[in-house]
DNA sequence: CCCATTTATGCTCTTATTGAGCAATAACGC
DNA sequence: GCGTTATTGCTCAATAAGAGCATAAATGGG
């Protein structure tokens, strides 16, 4: 009963350019099996994370060998690294629909500066927002929640022939998209990302279940209606390895300081909030910003300015490490504004 | 450059009985290597955690394979699963050593009713903090802190040659034991258990350097002395798992109401209290956590009165499964007491 | 039957945190 | 000089949270 098993890593590397949160995407190295080729198969969707196959003999750690792969790819030293989940749902790549090994992968969260990219992988930076525009809550609430999901969850709950089915998706679509009043949380990526995953709204879910109805997978048919696609797809498991990341990223920001490995060593708060925001996706208080870091002892002015700011010039602060150790309050950023 | 890969399911199966928090432990399967046999071999460790391998064609996901072992072997139905970690640390299987198989592990935490274990594996409960004496602060401060484990660090600190380890060594030991007047923090098990066996407080790691050792590592060396060891020991990288459980338990008990999966449908906000206080370690203010639960909706009142208390009969409440979306404030227990 | 004991429950008081906004400061370009 | 832009300082109110006092409702011993 044992069946082949391949262990992989897959890194979600993070920075922040100018209020754009960024991740290092690879080009989806996907082939189509021998057996299909001509046959109606969903088109390989190119953005992919980058990943390598784990090698039990060449690394001490799992994370060494994170290091390796993704320092390798992009030329990048990354600042912070984190195991995030371990991905062993079946048929999560697609080759294992056509008798290929069980593809385990250990996902890894990484943040990095924002530097250019130097590694000769064909790596490049892509705005995180592309694959998840209903996250970006920083200038309103996104239109495409009222006008393309709403409505699209509403149909997906009426189509539930089972009452109780009904009344679970409805509550389910309320709650990660609160749509019953409730205040947004920024947290639950993942929860949204597989609610639109299993109501259909993202292409991924069509893909794979054309796949597994022409593997021959048991109950298995293919998708006949194909809604609106939200979001730009990625190979695999992908999103939902992305999902993960932001969502732990989102949830870490709040009681840990790890912004700070986003930045350079000396930044203007408004920098420093324009991180926080363009990860949290929402916007911040100013005034109530500056309070909680500074009094919060998480930065220290350096005594340099900054003046092209456009206005009045900022102070310069760096990130005082001692403060990982005082954490008297536990907070690290603020609530969002109302 | 391959090597073998073996994926192995972990799980650390959580109750409360009578204000023991207990976990599941099985008799390890060790065996002595065919060619050590006579040799001066650490004993090998008898509790360790329920596991099995992960067999690939037989489980859709890895949570179900998880279910599958627990559930078979204790006959107990697993109300909570949650991935923890992946464990993948070379060397963390003994067997490793001598030519075995790279072996990764996947931990899940699990949370059940305090039931008797029905299965046939020999499975047992076992006190939590008999392996982590150190970690139950519910009585007061424990009392091996102050008379082994912080004049052990200091000792260990003092034995580094290079100042700047030294130094580090001194942080670490004050910032994980609350040496330098700050509160205790609760969650940093895993900080604790791991700075324990880097000094060489835990038999474990004692265990570790002598197969290393013994194995021919390069750079592995016996060591000579053998402090005071603390807390009971486990086979492999058992505790450190357990740890890692232990930790995330604690965490999250602070903001998703996960207590009740460890109650029966109806019970006393005393009892509730003490599940609560068992595994985060510490004493709360019996007001304020009333004050909690009640208004911060996550219980209600069944009518019902539960009189064998001892003193004034006392209400039997049951959990409101909505509290989970409410969410009005983030916390679900209060902070410990002074 | 009264009373000490025990545990549950209700309520107040004080302080710290935090959301929100007003106002002043210091640069720039015209 | 003046409008513009952005930083920075400060106040105020609402809320959450820590701590303790007081009362209620059971038990058992004299």
């Amino acid at each position: 009963m044992g069946g082949e098993l391949q262990l992989g890593l897959t890194v979600v590397i993070v920075a922040v350019a100018a209020g754009v949160p960024r991740v290092v995407e690879v080009r989806s190295g996907f082939e189509v099996p021998e057996a299909l080729r001509g046959r109606d198969l969903p088109p390989p969707h190119r953005d992919a994370l980058p990943g390598a196959t784990f090698e039990p003999g060449r690394f001490r750690t799992l994370q060494e060998g994170v290091r390796a792969v993704a320092e390798g790819l992009t030329g990048v030293g990354l600042r912070y690294v984190e195991q995030l989940y371990t991905f062993g749902d079946r048929f999560r790549d697609p080759h294992e629909l056509f008798g290929g090994p069980r593809a385990l992968s250990v996902g890894y969260l990484a943040l990095v500066r924002d530097e250019p990219i130097g590694g000769s992988g064909g790596a490049a930076w892509r705005d995180l927002y592309d694959h998840f525009p209903w996250e970006d809550w920083r200038e309103e609430r996104p239109a495409l929640i009222d006008s393309v999901i709403v409505p699209a969850l509403e149909r997906w709950s009426a189509a539930a022939e089972d009452p109780g089915t009904r009344a679970r998706r409805t509550e389910r679509a309320q709650l990660a998209f609160a749509l019953d009043g409730a205040p947004w949380d920024g947290e639950r990526v993942l929860q949204r990302y597989e609610l639109l995953y299993e109501a259909g709204l993202v292409v991924e879910s069509h893909r794979d279940r054309r796949l597994e109805a022409l593997a021959g997978v048991a109950g298995a048919s293919a998708p006949r209606d194909m809604p609106r696609a939200l979001g730009r797809p990625m190979a695999r498991d992908g999103r939902r390895i992305l999902a993960t990341a932001l969502e732990r990223l989102r949830g870490k920001l709040k009681y840990r300081p790890i912004v700070f490995e986003l930045l350079p060593p000396a930044f203007t708060l408004h920098r420093l909030q324009q991180v926080v925001e363009a990860l949290s996706g929402t916007r911040l208080h100013k005034q109530n910003f500056r309070r909680l870091m500074i009094s919060g002892g998480f930065v220290e002015p350096t005594g340099a300015f900054e003046n092209q700011t456009g206005g009045r010039p900022a102070e310069l602060y760096r990130f005082r490490r001692q403060a990982v150790h005082e954490r008297t309050s536990t907070r690290a950023i603020p609530d969002a504004e109302a």
